[in-house]
Formats: C-alpha cells, sequence, structure tokens
DNA sequence: GTGAAAGCGCTAACAT
DNA sequence: ATGTTAGCGCTTTCAC
C-alpha cells in the first residue's frame, strides 16, 4: 500500500479510502490509485485489514463429519450459499465422526478467528467452547445437540419420523418388523431406535433382541445382517433401516433373494425412486435443516446476547410401496 | 499475549516462546505461562502470526462448481485429507459454472492469502491469476485445464474414455447411437464428444445430427430426449451418455418403456450397479485426481518456480451389460 | 536463556 | 477532502 501511495502520488490512507470505496475522494485520485493498483498488481491484504478492523474475516467455519455424505455436502452447499449473502466463505472441516479430531479442529478455527461456527457434533462435550463463544464467536449446532453447552440447536424430529415408520409397517399387518441401526454411539441413531421401540411398544409387542442389529456400517454389512435374520427362525416380514446406506444394503439383499418383505428407510437418497423394490422412505428437508441453522448463525454474529433457540423440522413419510 | 505475560510474570517473547513450543526455555517458565494461557482463555491469533510471519496461512483454497455434486464433493474430501496432512485447512468455493463468480471468488481467496489454489475452472480466461501466481500462490487446475495461463494441471482420459465407450456398443453391433450431452461449453463434454466422433467415424458411420442432443442438463430433460429420439423415424439401438445424470435420465426412461436398448454412461456412481437396467460405464478415479492435484499443489508451495507439469489419468470401461 | 524494540499491512482516530 | 500517527497481535532481530 506504501508503494501504491508513492506511485500515485498521494497517501498511504488516501489508497486505504480508494480500496475500500469509501466516500468523498476526489475522482482525480480515485483514478490515480487505481492507476498505481493496477500496475504494481496490489492485492489487499485482508488478514491485516481483519486484523487492524477488529474482527470479521468474513469466514465461517463448518465442522461436518464427512463431506462425502451427499446430507453433509448439501449442507455445505447451503450454508455456502447463505455465507454468500453476507460476503463470506466457509471452510469446512471433517472430523470423521472423531471427538479428538473434532476439538482439535473446532479449536483450529477459532484461532483462526472465523466469525462464526456451525457444527455438527460427533463429540459428547463442547464445554471446551464455551471460552470461544464467551470471547464472541457464536455456534450453532445442527442436526445433532451440543454435549454441556448452552447453544443454538437445529435438529430433525428423528423420533416422530421413527415412529411413523413403524406405524406405516404396522399398518400393513407387519408384526415382526427387523431394525437395523449404524450405531447406538451416534445421537440420531439413539433417536431413531427410540422413537421405532416407542412405536412397537404401543402396538403391544415385546421387545426382541434378535429384530434389532447395531453396528450396520456400511450397505454390505446391512446386507449380511438382512441374510441373517432371514435366515434365523421366525425371520422378520418387514425392515426399518435407519440411515439410507443401511437401506441401500437391504434392498440389495432383499432383491438379490426374491423376497418379498416391505422396507421403511430412514433417509430419502437421489435414486430412492429407481431402486427394483418398492421403498418407502422417512424424509425430511435437507436444505432447510442447512438453512434455518445458517441464517441462525448470521443473525447471532450480527447480534449477539440473544437467548439460544433449539427448532425441531418435521420429517415426512414418502410411501413409494405401492407399485 | 501481553496479559499473559503480566499474569506469568514473564515478558511477551517468552510467551510467545512457550506457545510456538521453541526450545531453549526454562521448565518452570514453561509451566508459568501454561498456567496463565489456561486461566485467562487466552487462544493464539493465527491472523496476527501469519501476517507477522510472512506467509502461510495454512490454508488453501478450493474453488469447484457445485459441492452437492458427488464428484466435487469427493475432490473436497481428498483435497482436505491431503491438506491435513500439511496441518493445513480447506475454503472451498462454488462458482456454479459462473466465469464472473470464479474470477471474484478466486481474487477473494487471493486476499485472504491462502497459500495455494485448487481450482476446477470454469471459466476461459484466467490469465487474471497471473499476478497472483507471479506474487507466489501456487494454482493447480483439474479436471479441466486453464485458459490463458500455463500451470499445473491433472485431466482424466475424457476422449480415451468415450472412444471406448462407442467401440463396446459398436462390438455388440450397434450402428445407430444416440449421444446426450450437458452443454458444450463444457471442456470435459468437448472431449467426451470427441471422442465418441472418434470412434464413431473410425467405424465409417456417417454423422448424424439427430443422434446428438445437446443442452442435456438433468435427468428429466435426458428422458424427454430419449423419448424423442426413440419416438422418430429409424430410432437409435443404443445410448451413450456423457455424464452420470443424464444416464440414471436415460435409464429411467428405457426402463420405464420396457426398451431394450443398450446404455454405456460416462462417469460411474455409487448405486449404478442397482439399477434396474444392465448398465456399462465409462469408470475413473475420483479421489486419485483429487490426490494428485493436491499433492502437486503442496509440492509446489514447498518448492516453487518448477516447471508446471501436465498429468492425465486414465479411464477405464466397466461391464455391466451382462445380466 | 531471556527481553526490548521494531514492524508485518492495514485501518481508526484524529488532525489539517 | 486529505494526511499523520498510533496500534491490531504477533514474530523477528539483536542485545543482554
Amino acid at each position: 500500500m506504501v508503494d501504491v501511495a508513492r506511485h500515485a502520488g498521494v497517501s498511504l490512507k488516501t489508497v486505504s479510502r480508494v480500496v475500500n470505496k469509501a466516500p468523498n475522494v476526489q475522482q482525480e485520485l480515485v483514478d490515480r490509485v487505481l492507476a498505481a493498483v493496477d500496475e504494481l498488481g496490489f492485492r489487499r491484504n485482508q488478514l491485516a485489514s481483519a486484523l487492524r478492523s477488529g474482527q470479521q474475516t468474513s469466514t465461517v467455519g463448518l465442522l461436518i463429519e464427512e463431506i462425502a455424505n451427499p446430507f453433509y455436502a448439501t449442507i455445505a452447499q447451503v450454508a455456502a450459499e447463505v455465507a454468500a449473502g453476507f460476503d463470506s466463505l466457509l471452510i469446512t472441516a471433517s472430523s470423521e465422526e472423531d471427538p479428538v479430531r473434532e476439538e482439535r479442529l473446532l479449536r483450529d478455527l477459532c484461532a483462526r478467528r472465523v466469525d462464526g461456527l456451525l457444527v455438527v457434533p460427533a463429540g459428547y462435550d463442547h464445554s471446551f467452547l464455551r471460552a470461544e463463544v464467551e470471547q464472541g464467536i457464536p455456534v450453532v449446532f445442527l442436526d445433532r445437540p451440543a454435549g454441556g453447552l448452552v447453544a443454538d440447536t437445529v435438529l430433525l424430529d428423528n423420533r416422530g419420523g421413527a415412529r411413523a415408520g413403524v406405524e406405516h409397517l404396522l399398518g400393513e399387518g407387519h408384526r415382526r418388523i427387523g431394525v437395523l441401526l449404524d450405531s447406538i454411539g451416534v445421537y440420531t441413531m439413539r433417536e431413531r431406535l427410540g422413537g421405532a421401540q416407542e412405536a412397537l411398544g404401543a402396538a403391544g409387542l415385546p421387545y426382541d433382541s434378535h429384530l434389532v442389529c447395531d453396528g450396520v456400517r456400511d450397505p454390505v454389512t446391512a446386507a449380511q445382517a438382512v441374510a441373517q435374520m432371514l435366515d434365523a427362525p421366525d425371520p422378520p416380514t418387514a425392515f426399518f433401516a435407519l440411515n439410507n446406506r443401511i437401506t441401500v444394503g437391504v434392498v440389495q439383499e432383499l432383491w438379490h433373494r426374491n423376497s418379498t418383505a416391505s422396507v421403511v428407510g430412514f433417509d430419502d437418497f437421489e435414486l430412492s425412486h429407481l431402486m427394483p423394490l418398492p421403498l418407502t422412505v422417512i424424509a425430511y428437508d435437507t436444505r432447510e435443516l442447512a438453512r434455518q441453522a445458517a441464517e441462525l448463525l448470521f443473525a447471532r454474529i450480527a447480534k449477539q446476547n440473544l437467548w439460544p433457540r433449539t427448532v425441531v423440522l418435521p420429517t415426512r413419510l414418502v410411501n413409494r410401496g405401492l407399485r
């Protein structure tokens, strides 16, 4: 900037004014400065700018589990769209469901002085963020609640959705329903399993541990679990898959066997309507989840010290069972 | 940091040394400083650190078209993995295929003093980046080449893949092959179309404009285009879809009609093996594409002024036609 | 081994 | 309307 000022024969401050499009600068000086900027290939250093002017790095951090998962990719997209409306960019970091990594990444993002944080938590304890929040970095949690910290949160109605899914299968007359879930360690899985059990209990069905399969990490494992359940005595006549990766594996195995068991899957996915079996899903609006979280974050950035809010978004059953 | 120094009864510089884990500091002072850091909730400001120490923001920029597209999400994931190995985070920005947006975002990333740039270009002219490159921000282009700028580039063998796809259909005896593409404005589409035409020409087939459909943006448009081609006189007996969104639309329409036309699609996708029709695809290793680009970028960041390289990665035909 | 002073590139607060 | 000065929070240089 000093060079530009010298080149244009004006003071450093005038260059600053021109670069920041401040009013009240003679057109002639503006032109001279811009010419010098062009000639010297000057680029304003936003780090220095942010450092001096207090805060506002125009950057927000997004912490998710895994960007290659379409659910998180959608969240990243919407968050970036909302951020763009506030002239901000997104630093996206993936925790891979590892609480240690999560904490390191969140601390790193804070050290970079992001204006705010959008977090899908992996761990159980986020009290380490309290210092940062008090120092003025707003945090909004989405999809899962924070642990040990009162903060803005946007969630899905996992419990209600799971209830609706099981009730749908009960309504079709099923009495033995296999439930498959990723990991009981994940909040959304616990909620969905809870909702399913509520519906099963309300229908007067006894708890049967053979009909609940935990630790189903991917489609292949799901297919194996289905095979095992079907080969056991008194097999299920329907399956409730608690996420879409599991759903795909269930469908694959049933199709492979020409089985006529019914399937309801939690989470819709892009090609669900092209699956070789009729498939009913519990759908929700991922974009809306991200939009609400991002807008809440920017509201907090603009105006702090509001009471934390928790928003719960509805799910809906999409019946593709009639084919 | 001043506060911490006062609190610990040491100089500012000693705090800096401790925070940066510099050697040659008495253990007693280290302990006192760390205690003060904890007590005051001190967090090193990485902006100030980067500003003073010259460069190294430990941040790289990734410019893609659309993060919700699984192809780009995979690139973002791998880039983040490689970056993590160099203690760096990723700022991901989406141009939405808009060259104006692309230029604004790239300039913004440079203003934030990212250490390097990973770019899937949308526009044709990237000469505006020359100044930044000369100022020491390395840039690696991937999936598509840069315009008006000599730079490191990692590409796929689009042309060879398309040739192989068409040759596969010719080998099955097809002589009327419908080709559907997104937009001739996109580099990869031009290359793939070029490869397809090379194979068709080599087989002695005349050019027939009715068999090439441009502007197929999404599965619905693809389905409509297929319907129109099939309803025309002398319809195609096979289709070559130049990307996976088109492939999905083609499959959907053929399945809907119980058509027995063959399909080859460029790009593999997650559920391609569960499609209701036999589907052969031209696959490639997206992770490898991103890995090579990211590692090249970090090599350039570590050691500049090397001659720009262009790497072309192979594609392979995955035959799922026998079902 | 530790500290004082200077300054990275910029902007806020004040002159002029 | 323009320029001068101080200083954001940190690291570098060099003296102790």
